[in-house]
DNA sequence: ACATGGTTTAACCAAATGGTTAACAAATTT
DNA sequence: AAATTTGTTAACCATTTGGTTAAACCATGT
């Protein structure tokens, strides 16, 4: 029962790499670090996936298709502008505390090497702003919301829901929190943020 | 003329360093690179600099101390609130726009390394919220501005100054732009961001 | 001129690293 | 059950990398 054919040990071993890919980045991974903690021979790794470039990118690809869908639903969902940005913000800071290497990961290995998104974008489901910018002027003209593009309202609802997480270490030594103390104000945004978003865009 | 003891060397050791770590990270940096940056022997970085982590350090404590006054310019004012906003978001962006790797290399390399920050804490003129928080608490009490607690204040302000620069590529992609309308975009938030900051605080 | 002391270089080194190989073990096919 | 394919391992390999060394270089004080 040892040497079946594991479509587990293949899993086993992203997690793995998920692990070590996201606290330490592609450069300061190790690949025999990874085939430590998937509690197998380094050998293995290129066995299943043939090189450290490749097994990277297939870690990358999992953690991005587990931030699009987040993604997608302040986009397309019928619901209003401010239901949606109360729905996200929430679920979103819920989303990220348990990812909580995610978006830095995404973030930092884009910048490092800026084509890899290219691969991303070919993606027919890849994020889409023309509904929700369609939206965006209709509320606008109704005079709902205030005149705002929804470029720079994307922006900003990515900006406010996503930062705190990025820049967790300088916030929390800018703030003076410890840990509990930071991951109280983060739970606090839950509301917090979108308030301070629908305050300023709301039509009075 | 050549070997004289050149208080410029150091500086032009730094700043190929800056540029290599800044855009390739700890990890990713190769002290050879650096090296033929400076046009100088590999061995030279180590007669200045004694390791990578010495110089690595001296290149992070340059770039952090560059990042800090621009910061307390916030804080340490006595203007109102909203001027402050509108200053600090104008003068941010302007900053960042000529040092655009900055702040995602404190960032990276903050998270690659929290205890780190440990020794910028020591440092009697880092970073106080004390007299913002002040600040917030009068204004609030006058009716100036609506009730928000100084750090989530705080926290949304750097938010829409720096997430952008900092997820560039990824915003890229999301928004559909290329480089130059990126910068259009950026450029637009100098007076967008504060407009958005002051709408939502501003007491009505 | 030459001794001195900081500066610079080429050559070198040991450790680490991604990747390969060849042999072995366990399933699967025939 | 023999043959073949698939999974697994230890040992090995070439290259890269941070760092060292010993000798050369050169400006300056004596």
């Amino acid at each position: 029962m040892k040497k079946t054919k594991d479509e587990n040990k293949e899993k086993q071993i992203l997690d793995a790499a998920k692990s070590i890919f996201q606290s330490k980045g592609m450069d300061g991974a190790r690949m025999q670090e990874i085939a430590d903690k998937a509690g197998i021979n380094k050998a293995m790794l290129h066995y299943y996936y043939r090189s450290k470039q490749l097994l990277f990118e297939a870690v990358f690809k999992n953690a991005f298709s587990l931030l699009a869908p987040q993604l997608n639903a302040v986009l397309n969902d019928d619901a209003s502008i401010e239901s949606k940005v109360r729905n996200f913000t929430s679920n979103y800071i819920s989303f990220i505390a348990e990812h909580p290497y995610l978006p830095n990961f995404i973030i930092q290995e884009l910048n490092r090497n800026p084509e890899f998104i290219i691969k991303l974008k070919d993606n027919p489901n890849f994020l889409n702003l023309d509904k929700f910018k369609v939206q965006v002027e209709q509320e606008v003209e109704k005079g709902i919301i205030k005149p705002i593009s929804a470029e720079q309202l994307f922006i900003n609802i990515m900006a406010l829901n996503i930062f705190p997480f990025v820049a967790k270490p300088l916030l929390m030594a800018f703030t003076n929190t410890d840990n509990s103390a930071y991951k109280q104000l983060i739970e606090d945004r839950k509301t917090e943020v979108a308030d301070f978003i629908i305050n300023s865009i709301k039509h009075t």
